[in-house]
RNA sequence: GGCCCGUUCGUCUAUCGGUUAGGACGUCAGGUUUUCAACCUGAAAAGAGGGGUUCAACUCCCCUACGGGCUGCCA
């Protein structure tokens, strides 16, 4: 029988989260999802200077928007450091491990003086052999005995195999002085009691995996499936920083792209199935591999990232738009929208989620049905509803009242006063633009008229024609 | 310093020894048009460098260059 699949994200809560985190989580959602299996969330707040539950809540804020869920509840590293420390102790009455003794300083001034020496730098107890009857009574740190010599295979399926002479190893810290324990200690046996089968993370963690290998084999643990990514980098190539900005997922979330976007955009950045570029999250999961996966670094390009968000918004529902975009507005602080605008806002969107990359791009675009009379002007449509303009509008009036509202009455109302007086509808375009909007570049004149409807539409013409509608 | 990983159009990538090296974003040129977009058509654009192996190398091997990571009682 086939062991189901368990992934993992195990960020540590020092700030947001980051987009390169996200895009991790998301590869292990991806895995877990598309194989029935569970992803597992587990925060890695042993270091507890730096750890701060609000980049915990700022986390599972940012994978919740995301669409990322996880199974079962979060896990605290820090609460099961006693069940790390019972490990290393256990390692120590294995046999498997040694108390060092070795002073900090002692250990510095080794490292300070090989590096001088141009000599390897990996320290090596003394303690290791040392005779448990010469054990001063002092603090000492619980080291692993690493293997002397032959090598230690990574089997990584984005790397392939990786081979670590084991004489590059040293006896790692499992267990500090103060009894807590190491990360290297802790995602171990972490990852072995949560089950987990198939460790996706960042390639920084390559070559950690050789000395986490150690303690799986020391315990007698199955090793899991390790997957190391490269991360991804900044527009520039070089690595994310703070200076590239948008570094924060919550910001890609302020800027308006929708979650789906999103996922699609970071799961293709790296990795690829054939030539498909847009795909829903079904077939995303369904795809996605880690034979996939890329192994060299990606930049992010935000201009695909447009792209693949006006995708998305072009494909989806309208009413499942209408909630994302509420959704949006109430994260910008904007007041809801009442249940007129909300109305006329699902109607135009037809007419405008093909046309927008973002949320706030559509919001923009779709202003004209957002507002109340009077529409208020800006400088351009002031200047486009001149007095013949206006004439032009007082006169096209009485041929829209008398048209059943339909695309076509319109058109053909519109295109027959046009060419009655001798004129072209660009030269309508622009004023019925001013008058409907407020605007000189908007949706079509018509989609705006079906959107507002006749009663709406005559108003808007009116207040025009009678050089009421206000400034911008 | 030691060890490890990587390198195909500007960017994300396909290719898994034999292709005119394909697609997408972006760019440029046309088209459509009711402004802005969107959309359609077309074009330019790539195997880091050097050695091998082979009838044949982007693909396999080695070296160099460049980029990245690890080398903590950080995670």
């Amino acid at each position: 029988m086939k062991t189901p699949v368990v992934t993992r994200f195990a960020p540590s809560p020092t700030g947001y989260l980051h987009i390169g985190g996200a895009r991790t989580a998301l590869f292990n959602w991806l895995y877990a999802r598309g194989r029935g299996g569970k992803f597992l969330l587990r925060i890695e707040d042993t270091d507890r200077a730096r750890s701060t539950p609000e980049a915990t809540a700022a986390i599972l804020k940012g994978l919740t928007w995301l669409g990322l869920d996880w199974d079962g509840e979060v896990v605290s590293q820090f609460d099961r450091a006693p069940r790390h420390a019972e490990v290393a102790r256990d390692l120590l009455a294995k046999g498997r491990a040694y108390k060092c003794y070795a002073t900090q300083d002692e250990i510095q001034a080794f490292r300070a003086q090989a590096e001088a020496e141009k000599r390897s730098t990996l320290y090596r107890s003394p303690w290791r052999d040392a005779d448990p009857a010469t054990h001063p009574d002092a603090p000492y740190v619980i080291r692993i005995m690493a293997p002397l010599d032959g090598e230690t295979v990574i089997h990584d399926r984005v790397q392939g195999d990786v081979v670590i002479r084991n004489d590059q190893l040293d006896d790692m810290v499992m267990l500090r002085s103060d009894g807590t324990p190491v990360y290297m200690l802790a995602v171990v046996v972490d990852d072995h009691d949560m089950g987990v089968t198939h460790v996706i993370r960042g390639d920084d963690h390559l070559n950690n995996a050789a000395r986490q290998m150690m303690i799986y084999q020391a315990m007698g643990w199955d090793v899991p499936v390790w997957a190391h990514i490269p991360l991804i980098h900044g527009p520039d190539g070089k690595k994310l920083s703070k200076r590239h900005g948008a570094l924060g997922l919550e910001e890609y979330q302020a800027k308006g792209y929708p979650a789906s976007g999103m996922r699609n955009y970071l799961t293709r950045l790296g990795w690829s199935h054939g030539d498909a570029e847009i795909f829903t999250d079904a077939e995303a999961q369904a795809w996605f591999d880690l034979d996939g996966i890329g192994r060299a670094p990606a930049r992010l390009d935000f201009k695909k990232l447009d792209h693949v968000s006006g995708q998305h918004i072009a494909r989806m529902a309208d009413a499942a738009l209408l909630r994302e975009i509420a959704a949006f507005r109430a994260t910008t602080g904007a007041p809801a929208l009442s249940d007129l605008h909300e109305e006329r806002l699902l109607a135009a969107m037809p007419y405008l989620k093909d046309r927008a990359k973002t949320f706030p791009e559509l919001l923009e675009k779709a202003r004209f049905a957002l507002i109340d009379r009077p529409v208020g002007c800006d400088a351009k449509a002031q200047e486009m509803l001149d007095g013949v303009s206006r004439g032009i509008l007082r006169e096209l009036t009485p041929q829209l009242q008398n048209a059943t509202w339909s695309r076509q009455n319109i058109e053909d109302a519109t295109n027959r006063f046009a060419e009655d007086h001798g004129m072209k509808f660009a030269r309508l375009a622009g004023p019925l633009r001013a008058a409907l909007a407020g605007r000189t570049v908007t949706p079509s004149v018509f989609d705006m008229m079906l959107v507002l409807g006749q009663h709406e539409t005559l108003a808007r013409l009116g207040d025009a024609a009678e050089d009421k509608t206000g400034g911008a």
